[in-house]
RNA sequence: GCCCACGUAGCUCAGGCGGUAGAGCACCUCCUUGGUAAGGAGGUGGUCACCGGUUCAAUUCCGGUCGUGGGCUCCA
């Protein structure tokens, strides 16, 4: 421990070596971020913190916390604090109220005590204090949780309050130096969350709010969060009539209308052609299969409770299969296999049902029934290494022809129920992470987050609040070998185990498609457009020609429509445009007198006048499939 | 499943201190044949999610159910 006299604040260091100014709202020291007020070794190294860096919102936000807590006890004494942390795009805190929880009605008063706290500019003041000291302290305020989270702080840390006007916390800060910094905020939301995020648990009272150093900048969130709302595909698969969830079939079971199920059945089609020229069969496989099935696999053991319940089929229980992978690898066990066949590599897009629970439901997002784009890959041990390798390339390159380029990639590692050999599943993690590092992403690791029965690589693909959907997986699996005694015969005459690879690229078509619209805004690419011309007529007489040339790219599969009906041409231009057509093509007297087109892309607008036979050609070219980069 | 909110025409939404409802768009009919984001007129359309309760009377108040939205938990 420095003593007191070696020490000093942050804002003197700072002043001292030039590097205050009244933008300074805390510094980086060493590792961490420090307030203006705290002591540190008087040879720290620091760097101050601006209002405009990155961290600084964090900082700001985690105070507003604090105002909203201040708040909250003020408004409804006996309400107990939990936690209250800064994430990303705002800050919440978790109360205990004795009464139930806080509303939507209750935000509007706390917020206006939360702003006479920050008209006051108290300044935040840290503190440090024993353990003992802060029991008595948090006791004597009959602070429960908070009583509670001291006992976990672990021996020898430093345990420190911040207080601001009267009231107090236990917080590690860092907070800005006064409430006045807090010149925007604004609380959003209640919610319910479980005490220590385990549903077993009390549930809370959650408030999130968001805070600014700015008016401007909260107005700017505001209307971000508005075009997020315009890219939700859940509001653009009505707009575009793409898709639809109707509570008469039940919710999470998804009715693809035709534009809808057209995509969907490119997508299909590009992955099915993506497969088979990259060494994949394909395989087919029932919807229902008798019990047993899941109880050799394991099934019913770690996953019961997301599969429903079985039906009675002449006496014997037959379950609806949640996962694809037993009747895999039931046809691989048909007939004895060689090693000269391995690696195996089989997909399916298998629809499979999976009960989820009512309140996780979320448009095309989260359902009950999907089709996954799945494959199992047998293989020898030692094709583990460059399988992996293969199965990596090819997602990022699915992933990229449809157009995402950036993923978040997660190692997932043995979780606490497992089935297989400590050993094997070690081996299995490094395979995945050499994998990974070969293609150059940055990798996160999500310890004890694997499956039971192996670790995986989850890619995952944000959506348009930034939410980030695991699509992509490729998962090692040890234990259904052995489980279902699958053996190949090696070249020494002997049986041998495969090691098996269960691997989706989009994941769940339903969940890619959903996150795609969401990417495009709706304006799919020309070649997954379900609609790619829409041609309208400027008057009557131009019907004929306008069906001819419908006829003609028809006929070189271009998705053409034609708009002859009596409204203005303005007002079918509007039609077509919502619809997003890529290109909306204008035929009146001229087009006909010249058999040529005038076409207006969604892109870059009016195009002129373009002879019949280069607009056919042009868009035949750009209809076309991206070349699939592995 | 848990917490909060919401559920009025196909869609987006008004409205009502309890007396069975309205707009715009869409749809249908007619007029208009108009050159790059909404021509005009008329019309159809609602057991106000469902089930119960209070009341002379409930779409409105109360309770429950279902569904949806935002979170939590869980997850492709």
């Amino acid at each position: 421990m420095t003593s007191l006299e070696g020490r000093k604040s942050v804002k003197d260091l700072l002043a001292e070596r030039g590097l205050f100014d009244p933008r300074v709202i805390a510094a980086r020291v060493g590792d961490e971020i420090r307030d203006l007020h705290t002591l540190v070794a008087a040879d720290s190294s620091v760097v101050p913190i601006h209002d405009s860096d990155p961290e600084a919102i964090w900082v700001l936000r985690h105070s507003a916390a604090h105002i909203l807590a201040d708040a909250v006890q003020r408004l409804h004494p006996g309400t107990q604090v939990t936690f209250g942390p800064a994430v990303e795009g705002g800050f919440y805190y978790d109360f205990d109220r004795p009464e139930g929880p806080f509303t939507d009605e209750d935000l509007p008063k706390i917020e206006s005590a939360m702003k006479k706290t920050i008209a006051r500019d108290l300044p935040f003041a840290r503190e440090e204090t024993s353990r003992d000291a802060a029991r008595a302290l948090f006791e004597s305020k009959g602070e429960k949780y908070k009583r509670e989270h001291i006992d976990d702080i672990p021996e020898g840390e430093t345990i420190t309050l911040y207080r601001h006007g009267d009231w107090v916390d236990l917080c590690e800060g860092p907070h800005v130096p006064s409430t006045g910094w807090v010149r925007a905020v604004k609380l959003t939301s209640v919610a319910g969350a479980y005490w220590r995020g385990d549903a077993k648990n009390r549930m809370l009272s959650r408030i999130y709010g968001t805070a600014f150093f700015s008016k401007e900048d909260l107005d700017a969130h505001l209307a971000r969060i508005e075009e997020a709302k315009r890219r939700d595909h859940r509001r653009l698969g009505k707009e575009l009539d793409l898709y639809s969830i109707d509570e008469t079939i039940g919710g999470g079971l998804v009715l693809w209308h035709p534009k809808g199920a057209f995509v969907r059945h490119l997508i299909e089609d590009y992955w099915r052609r993506a497969h088979l020229e990259h060494g994949y069969d394909l395989v087919a496989s029932p919807h229902i299969a008798r019990t047993g099935l899941w109880q050799i696999s394991g099934h019913l053991g770690f996953y019961a409770d997301r599969m429903y319940s079985p039906m009675d089929v002449e006496g014997t229980p037959y379950i609806v299969k949640p996962m694809n992978c037993p009747f895999h690898i039931t046809i691989y066990k048909d007939r004895l296999r060689s090693y000269r066949e391995l690696p195996l590599r089989w997909a399916e897009l298998g629809t499979v049902y999976r009960f989820e629970q009512s309140g996780e439901l979320h448009g095309l997002l989260r359902v009950r029934g999907f089709t996954q784009d799945d494959a199992h890959l047998f293989i020898r041990p030692e094709q583990i290494e460059t399988e992996l390798v293969r199965v990596v390339r090819f997602v990022l390159g699915i992933l990229r022809a449809f157009g995402f380029t950036e993923f978040d990639v997660e190692l997932s590692t043995r979780p606490e129920k497992f089935v297989g050999l400590p050993e094997n599943w070690d081996r299995a993690e490094a395979a995945l992470r050499a994998a990974i590092d070969s293609t150059g992403l940055p990798c996160g690791t999500d310890v004890g987050g694997g499956a039971f029965y192996g670790p995986k690589i989850d890619i995952k693909i944000k959506d348009c609040l930034g939410r980030a959907w695991q699509c992509s997986t490729v998962q090692l699996d040890f234990a259904l070998p052995e489980r279902f005694e699958m053996e190949y015969v090696g070249d020494d005459g002997k049986r041998h185990r495969p090691v098996m690879i269960h691997r989706a690229l989009l994941g769940s078509i339903e969940r890619f498609f959903a996150v795609m619209v969401e990417h495009y805004a709706g304006a799919f690419p020309m070649w997954l457009a379900p609609e790619q011309v829409a041609l309208v007529t400027v008057g009557e007489a131009h019907s004929e020609y306008a069906r001819e040339v419908a006829a003609i790219l028809q006929g070189r599969t271009i998705r053409a429509t034609v708009d002859d009906s009596s409204s203005k041409l303005g007002a079918k231009i509007r039609s077509a445009v919502l619809r997003k057509v890529p290109y909306v093509v204008v035929i009146g007297d001229k087009e006909v007198a010249a058999r040529s087109l005038s076409p207006r892309s969604r892109e870059a607008g009016d195009q002129g006048s373009v002879g019949l036979d280069a607009f056919v050609e042009r868009v035949v070219a750009e209809a076309r499939p991206p070349r699939l980069e592995v």
